[in-house]
DNA sequence: CTCCTAAGATACGTCTGTGTTTCTTATTTG
DNA sequence: CAAATAAGAAACACAGACGTATCTTAGGAG
């Protein structure tokens, strides 16, 4: 009837439809139906592109990653700032992956056998390296001594962070990451 | 053909064959046919008793949840041996329910759009409890001042061996217990 | 302007699981 | 031992979602 889209706009169009459907209705509700509904096409279209449902979920999630990205952190001059702006960064950025992967995608995993630490390493992935950056700056300013510090330490910050949004399953106010860096992590890293 | 179960012992085996089948299968592969089927018996017995699914899986939880509970610490004489002795009962017998709750169950509750957190208390109950038990011990010893201490600092040991579950889906082993006590807890909690 | 590709609509067959009904037969109860 | 009760088997209609096949028509390529 009215306008049609095509190639790469439309593709992104349903990939855009698809992580809605999935932040809404869940993994239950997400079928390609609805899928398509809300893109406003209808189901062929979908199998032209992607030959399964789990194809398309995959896909989906590739493209959400791809769109949303956690950048470096900037240097503001001491521990404390890098890893506040960090944790913020994280909270903000990844909330609802999160809330994705335990919540909604659960059954997916579930359903194929799939180990969700597989996706759960490409979304922690940048993690660990921009927290040593930090680390290491801190070192280089004299803040810290790294050498005394366990693994399991040095990953308190996002650990804790981790649990949060896993139990609140929102982005992390402000307040509250100061409460743990205050009150936990800075105590622990020595910095007192 | 064979015997026939009945009454009160039959509606245990049924409950304990479904939560077997949750535990194998997951909330995907819990059908009423398979829990039936697992039971040695078929469906109509099932709906005699629970007039959904949804209802038989909450009769199952709860059921499971009845056959083990978490009991009371004993006083070891300090806090690190409460804490310990605390955190291993909890992984020892709560690592099944924290990834059916996490991994299996999640699929349930965005079907029904329950609250996890609902169930989650039911599970967590007597956690806090017995956590201000064993601080309360502490404090009377001397090892502790209570009221140096914020909610989220006591709520410590609980939380990371409730990542620890969360993110391993096993038992944690009493080492790691160990670490995370001597290198974590304890040093925040003044007792150093 | 014409041809061709692919979008979008519709309909179809299939499968899986639900919840129900009917019937036979084992077990408990009086 | 007789009667009531409930277990277990089989079949049913129904609903939702899958994946496919067919047809039309819009929009880009030549």
């Amino acid at each position: 009837m009215g306008e049609r889209r095509r190639g790469a706009v439309l593709e992104q169009a349903l990939l855009d439809a698809s992580w809605q459907e999935l932040e809404e209705g869940g993994y239950a509700r997400f079928t390609m139906d609805a899928v398509a509904a809300r893109a406003g096409t209808s189901r062929p279209v979908l199998y032209r592109r992607w030959s399964d449902r789990s194809e398309l979920l995959r896909a989906t999630i590739v493209h959400a990653l791809q769109r949303n990205r956690v950048r470096a952190p900037e240097d503001t001059g001491s521990l404390r700032g890098d890893l506040l702006a960090l944790m913020s960064e994280i909270s903000r950025t990844r909330a609802e992956f999160v809330t994705m992967m335990s919540v909604h995608l659960a059954g997916y995993f579930e359903e194929t056998g799939t180990d969700p630490t597989a996706l759960r390493e490409v979304i922690g992935h940048d993690q660990p390296h921009a927290l040593d950056v930090v680390y290491e700056r801190a070192a280089a300013r004299g803040e810290l001594d790294l050498s005394r510090l366990s693994a399991r330490v040095k990953a308190l910050p996002f650990t804790l962070l981790q649990l949060e949004l896993l139990t609140t399953l929102k982005t992390v106010p402000v307040a509250a990451l100061e409460e743990i860096l205050d009150t936990i992590v800075l105590p622990l890293l020595g910095t007192d």
